[in-house]
DNA sequence: AATACGGGGCT
DNA sequence: AGCCCAGTATT
């Protein structure tokens, strides 16, 4: 297949098939940034309702640069990959004060920022400044891979490479935008990993895979991630109406987020006694309060963890004075709410607290 | 070159 | 239960 067919016929089907996305046919690279570092590793579904309370919360890159970290994370909650939400802080800061404001426009100046890599300094080029770069996310993998048989395993170093060049060769010489939103496109409603629609596709006769049969086999990943079990028991200090919080600083899961006093272990401790051990101040508290609640378990699945937690709901004496550790605070349930928190302790909250 | 980093939805 | 998602940063 000649090369410039497969972007004619892709551009086709997607002035036919595409979705209506508020980012789509824009051209502000600030709606456009935000709408990819949203959409890295996330669904649109998912990430739709963030890009809406983003551009509300902060219309302009100056509004995002003088915001609070806290209160971009509290407005990333829910969405994961919490470093997205602090490298776009990072980044909304360097536009103000290293380029006085104005997005960088080319790929290579784009690659330079925080959380921006390969594939959105390349989106964000070809979007909002019309720049001949190919994007490859695992749209375009996926397409490429079975479009010209390419079985070299995505999850490779090398796969990068070669899937750079096969993007790059299929890259038409105007609407450079058209074309890489159509192949992302393509791969996210046509040629879907699970049933694709080989029926109705409009490459079909040029399809490798759907000639040799290996569409339900490629592309090729290789590599299933090591999940660690984790044991947590969080203790739900209170008092007052007030909650002891903690924020989340060391490099472990939910950086910035804020939690409660954690308990951890390597494996399933059942034995109260055991979990509280010699800690002198949950000793304190315990003399001191009552046990509310003694929560189920909650199983809280990421993609390399599954922390089984339970939640000890303890409220402290109105009239006893307690210490807390350096590394608590205390926080009313207004201010609890506009904490950024993971959805492990989120989903507690919501089911016992709010 | 490998691994960590979330959460949700689909099969 | 396994896989994938408009990937990036760190080791």
């Amino acid at each position: 297949m000649q090369d410039h067919i497969f972007s004619q016929k892709i551009t086709t089907w997607y002035h036919q098939n595409k979705r209506n996305l508020p980012w789509r046919d824009i051209h502000n690279p600030y709606f456009i940034w935000l709408s990819e570092v949203i959409l890295q590793q996330t669904r649109v579904v998912q990430g739709m309702p963030y890009y809406y309370k983003f551009i509300e919360a902060f219309p302009t890159v100056q509004d995002l640069a003088t915001a609070d970290e806290k209160d971009v994370l509290r407005l990333w909650q829910g969405l994961g990959y919490y470093s997205r939400a602090r490298n776009l802080h990072t980044t909304a800061k360097m536009v103000i004060e290293n380029y006085g404001g104005e997005f960088p426009n080319t790929y290579s100046e784009l690659l330079k920022l925080k959380g921006i890599g390969t594939y959105t300094a390349a989106a964000i080029a070809s979007f909002a400044f019309g720049e001949k770069v190919a994007v490859l996310d695992g749209n375009v993998y996926r397409v490429l891979s079975r479009v010209f048989g390419e079985e070299t395993d995505i999850a490779s170093n090398e796969a990068k490479k070669v899937f750079t060049k096969l993007a790059e060769a299929v890259l038409p010489e105007k609407n450079i935008d058209i074309h890489n939103q159509a192949i992302m496109e393509f791969g996210a409603m046509q040629c879907t990993p699970a049933s694709p629609n080989c029926m109705f596709c409009p490459l079909t006769f040029e399809c490798v895979a759907n000639a040799t049969g290996k569409v339900g086999i490629l592309p090729v990943k290789s590599k299933k991630v090591k999940v660690r079990e984790r044991f947590f028991n969080y203790f739900v200090i209170e008092q007052n109406r007030n909650f002891a919080m903690h924020e989340r600083t060391h490099k472990d899961v939910w950086s910035g987020m804020y939690d409660f006093y954690l308990k951890e272990f390597a494996e399933n401790i059942q034995a109260f006694d055991d979990i509280i051990g010699e800690d002198t101040f949950l000793h304190n508290v315990l003399k001191n309060s009552v046990v509310k609640r003694e929560s189920k378990t909650y199983t809280h699945v990421l993609t390399h963890q599954r922390i089984h937690t339970k939640f000890w709901h303890l409220v402290i004496n109105d009239d006893f004075l307690i210490n807390l550790p350096s590394d608590l605070k205390w926080f009313s349930l207004d201010e609890v709410d506009n904490l950024p928190k993971s959805t492990l302790v989120n989903n507690y909250l919501i089911d016992f607290v709010f």
